[in-house]
This record gives structure tokens, sequence and C-alpha cells, in this order.
RNA sequence: GCGCCCGUAGCUCAGCGGAUCAGAGUAUUGGCCUCCGAAGCCAAGGGUCGUGGGUUCGAAUCCCGCCGGGCGCGCCA
């Protein structure tokens, strides 16, 4: 494996700069893609941060540092072929053509924009977790979008990923919704006399209320139908967008396996509650929440801070060392004070144990008008409605195309458009236009190519782009962003169709034919990739 | 009232712990198929980066105030 030139030039000029002003050895060094190609294919600024303490003229301090650096790298001449000091003191480097082209090589092997790790982490990303009390809805799709590629990213990135849903079985919503299918099986309706408080008034409870067939009396028995009926429901929902989970965890076990009570001793015991008005209070405060919270109500019962509490007691006693929680923003609240309470029980929990990745919400939009309910759910819009209107691939690449913390507008009509303006076709159509190309030709000894043929500025920067991949993978798993994987398949998309338009691929000159094709595979292999992350398919047809 | 997030082209949004004339898509306008897929490409117009200060050689980016929007602040889940 040869070394990263850029890393390798990295570490030329901290030796540099040790040797020069061993004071400010420390400042990191850094190196930028300049936005004009005219200015190199990356830039340090090193000179312009230290001119000022080291009282020396910026330019003249890139140059002395350049110098020393370059002293010590004698080999910067096989991957540079040169750099100049611009403007007030930048150091503009610029790459040999075949160093951006060995990247071509590397998409081509197994495995590529997959690393390795020697100890994969154990990380555990918890999303959707949505109460069996009705379908799933939008903000559950930006969920299980959002969850589902951070896992894949983090596995690419060499981890051992867990994707986990929490099932609040155990509450009073449930109990809510067991009255309500019975209700309903009774033949009472929102707004009858009968009608229980806070009910659910969506139809899909009528749905349930009429394949139920046991004793209308029998509220537990109603309770597990509806549970079982609606967790099958959603189920459902999530294979058609593709999203599967490796374990389903039941809050009511937390409560009949004991761990409830337990946490509420450890809280005890570790003498950070105390009694008032007849309730007992941890002091949460003590870790950087804002007030004081219940752990026992004064009739005795537990708020739900406690089995959040103990579920993420399990969490790391499983051995997940990073936890990730995929939830909608105005879950803000709880991470306080969950992270209070786990640091209260004092078992080596790091303070900022578990990650958040909140997101905001969806705005459904449908020529021209926000649509705020559905047919089924009444009081808002579910994945379902979605996947019927815009389908898979559609609804992944669009819930994918906003980093998390932003709001979030989710155009249907233009989800829907299937011959125009889409986006996600956009890639897609890249991924099938290689492909078609490949079915016109023998795609056999790419691995021989000789790739210095290429030579045309296009097929340099797409060499150097397909070379960034691995870098937007590990960003997009150190910055908890999947949306980073979106914005970089649609510029390797706009690169190659660019290019494509712009050169043929199969000309009569073999040698030249064989490099392009292999760019094309690389292009190929880098946007099917990238699909996969994020759960798009790659189709080779469309 | 307090806390967190957001405010960038008509619209939807990128912009990694600061960098050399502000980006993309879309919409508008004008070009490109006898040639590997035009679900594409090329080009033009369009922005005092909410606002007022501050720090800096340099601020969309960092700090403070203000304005506007979202969310959270229960012995509710």
């Amino acid at each position: 494996m040869t070394p990263d030139p850029k890393a390798r030039l990295a570490d030329a000029l901290r030796a540099a700069l040790a040797a020069q002003a061993p004071e400010l050895a420390g400042t990191p060094v850094t190196f930028e893609k300049p936005r004009q190609p005219e200015h190199g294919d990356f830039a340090c600024s090193i000179a312009l941060q230290l001119a000022k303490q080291l009282k020396r003229n910026p330019r003249q301090l890139a140059e002395a540092l350049t110098e020393a650096a370059l002293a010590g790298y004698p080999e910067f001449t096989q991957s540079f072929a040169g750099y100049e000091i611009a403007g007030p003191g930048f150091i503009n480097f610029r790459l040999r053509p075949q160093v951006k082209l060995a990247a071509i090589r590397l998409a081509l092997e197994p495995g590529w924009g997959r690393a390795r790790k020697e100890k994969p982490a154990c990380v555990q990303v918890e999303f959707v977790s949505a109460n069996p009390t009705g379908p799933l809805h939008v903000g559950h799709g930006r969920q299980a979008a959002i969850g589902d590629a951070l896992s894949a990213i983090l596995e690419a990135c060499g981890d051992k990923v867990t994707r986990e849903f929490y099932y609040n079985d155990a509450g009073a919503q449930i109990q809510n919704l067991a009255l309500s299918v019975q209700a309903r099986a009774r033949g009472t309706k929102p707004g009858d006399q009968d009608w229980p408080q806070d009910g659910y008034a969506g139809e899909y409870i009528v749905d349930i209320a009429r394949t139920y067939n046991g004793a209308v009396e029998d509220l537990d028995a109603i309770r597990r139908f509806a549970v079982d009926y609606l967790r099958k429901e959603q189920d459902i929902d999530l294979r058609e967008f593709g999203v599967k989970f490796d374990v389903y965890y039941l809050e009511s076990s937390l409560y009949a396996e004991g761990k409830v009570v337990e946490v509420v001793k450890a809280l005890i015991a570790s003498g950070k509650t105390y009694e008032k008005d007849g309730a007992l209070w941890l002091r949460t405060t003590a870790y950087g929440d804002d007030k004081d919270r219940v752990v026992r109500k004064s009739d005795g019962t537990y708020t739900y801070f406690v089995p959040d509490v103990a579920y993420h007691v399990t969490k790391w006693r499983r051995g997940f060392r990073k936890v990730i929680n995929i939830q909608g923003s105005d879950h803000f609240g709880t991470t306080a004070r969950v992270r209070a309470g786990l640091q209260a029980l004092d078992l080596g929990v790091p303070p900022g144990y578990p990650d958040y990745v909140l997101h905001s919400m969806v705005r459904v939009m449908r020529g021209g008008e926000e649509v705020k309910i559905s047919k089924r759910a009444g009081s808002y819009v579910t994945l379902r409605d979605l996947l019927d209107w815009a389908g898979r691939d559609a609804v992944r690449f669009f819930l994918l195309s906003r980093k998390a913390d932003a709001d979030f507008v989710f155009d249907i009509d233009l989800a829907r458009a299937q011959t125009e303006e889409n986006p996600v076709y956009y890639v897609q159509y890249a991924h099938a236009r290689v492909c078609s190309v490949f079915a016109k030709t023998e795609s056999a000894g790419l691995e021989r190519a000789e790739l210095a043929h290429l030579t045309n500025p296009r097929e340099l920067e797409l060499a150097q782009r397909i070379g960034e991949f691995p870098g937007v993978v590990a960003e997009a798993a150190r910055e908890l962003s999947p949306h980073s994987i979106t914005f970089y398949l649609r510029s390797l998309a706009a690169d190659f169709h660019s290019y494509y338009n712009a050169e043929r691929i199969l000309v009569d000159d073999e040698a030249l034919r064989t490099a392009r094709l292999a760019l094309c595979a690389a292009v190929r292999q880098t946007l099917a990739s990238g699909l996969s992350l994020i759960g798009v398919s790659a189709p080779e047809k469309m």
C-alpha cells in the first residue's frame, strides 16, 4: 500500500514547522480543496495562521516552510507536479495525474469504500422505535432512512452495528389503544358518550376491531391482539421501505425482568435522590439537566424516565460503547435526563453517552398544498402514504437529501416525477448509462488498463471525485450525517454525465478505450456502493 | 420567560474546528440527438449569506445583541 501523498505531505509540513517554530508545533496542518482549479488540488493556509505570532511575512514563511518540508520529503516529485505560494500566503499543491488516476484501480478492487478496523467498535443504532398504537408516520420514515443509512455507513467504516427498535408496549398509551379498539368493537364512535377519553380516532382502529373475534369484555386479549396487529403492520411498511432490524426490544421486558426496580434501587443507593411532596426525585441538575426529575410519583408508580434509563443501562451492559439514538427533535427534552440518569448510576458511562441525532419535522406538499392527514391514520401522513405516492427509492433519497436538523419540505410531485427533474433519477440514470456502455462491449481485462491514456481534464476530475469516496463515507460516519452521501452521489453523477456528453467511451483506439472503460467501471462501482449505503437501488436499465 | 435548532438566488437546499471573486438543484431564457441512453449536456440571468455590532490578515462560517420560524421546558408517554 502506497502512503497517501496528502498525509505524507502533512507529516513533512508538521516536521518543518516543529523545526522552525517549536513553540507552535501543535498547530494542526490541514488542507482545503480550493474552489478554483487554478489554485491547485489542495491548499494549505498554515503560514497565514502563524505569520503574526511568528512576526514574519506570511509569503516568506510559506516559502520557508514548504522548502523545509520538501527537504524532508524527497519523493515529493513522484506524487506532486509542484507547488506555488499564492495570494497572501497560501501554499497550493498540484498532484500529478497518475496520483489522481490511482483511485480508479482502487475502486475496481473488491471492498471499495469499505474500511477494515483492527478492533471494530460495537455500535448500536436505535431508530424508529414507534409505539405500537398506530401506523408509522413520515417522521418515522425519516428516522428509518437516517438510521438505516447511518448503520450502513458505520458498517462500511468497519464497525459492527446492531440496528435496534424499541417498543414502548407497556405504558398508558397501550391501555388507551386497547380501550379504543374495545369501544369500536362495541360500535362506539369518537364523539359518542362512551368513547374513551383521548381515544385513538383513526380508521385503522375500526380495522383492528373488525378483525378481532375474541370476547369484547376481555381487554387484556384486545390489548395483545391490537399490539400484535399494529406491529405486523409496521413491519410490512418497514420491509417495503427496505429496513431490517437486528433486535426488537420490548419496554415491558424491562418491568418483567425487574430492571426498572433495579434502577430505582441503584439510584437510591447512589445517594442522589431525595423525597419531596411525597415523590422521589433524582438530582439530575448535578449532571447538566436544567431541573431535577421525579423518579417515583406520589402515587407509587414510576415516571417514564426510569425505564428509559433502565433501557440504556442494558445497552451499556450489552457491550455497546457507542450508541446513537435517532429521534424527532420533540424528544430533545429526554437527552439531558437520560444522560444524567446514567451518570448518577456511576457505571463508568461517558457523560456524552448516548449520542443523539434529532431531526426536525417533515412537511408534505402535494399539488402546492400541505398534506396533513391520511385516510387511515386520520391525524397524520403515514410512511405508507409516502411509499404509495413516490416509491421506495425516491422516498429514501429525498429523506436523506437534507441534514437532519434542517426543516424538511417533502414535495410529493417532485418525487413522483418519472421523466423530468427528479434528482433520484439523475443519480440512478448515471448508473444505468454506464451499464448500457458495458452491455455493448467486452469488459474483461480492465485491471490491465493503462490509465496514463486518460489525460482529459474531465477524466482527471472524475478520477479525483472517485478518490474522494472513502473520505466522504468516513466523514459521514464521524459527523453522523448520511445526507453528505446523497450530495456526493449527485456530484459524481454530474461529473459523469458531463464527461459522457463530451467524450466518447467506445473509441477505436483500443488502449484509450480500455482506459476509459476502466474509468467507467470505477464510476459504476462507486455509484452502486454509495446508493447501497443510502438504501436506494442502482438499476442497470430504467 | 429559559434552553436547543434554523434563517444562504423566485422555490428546495449544500457549504467539513475560518481562507484566495458566494455553490447545487429547480424555475426562467437560449443552444446541443444521421454519433455509446436527451431521465442527459452546454450557456445566460438571478443573492447587501435575516439584521446590527465585535474578534481577525481574512467571517455565510466564531462571539454578543436584535428580528423571524421550529422544538423542548409536567408527579404526560
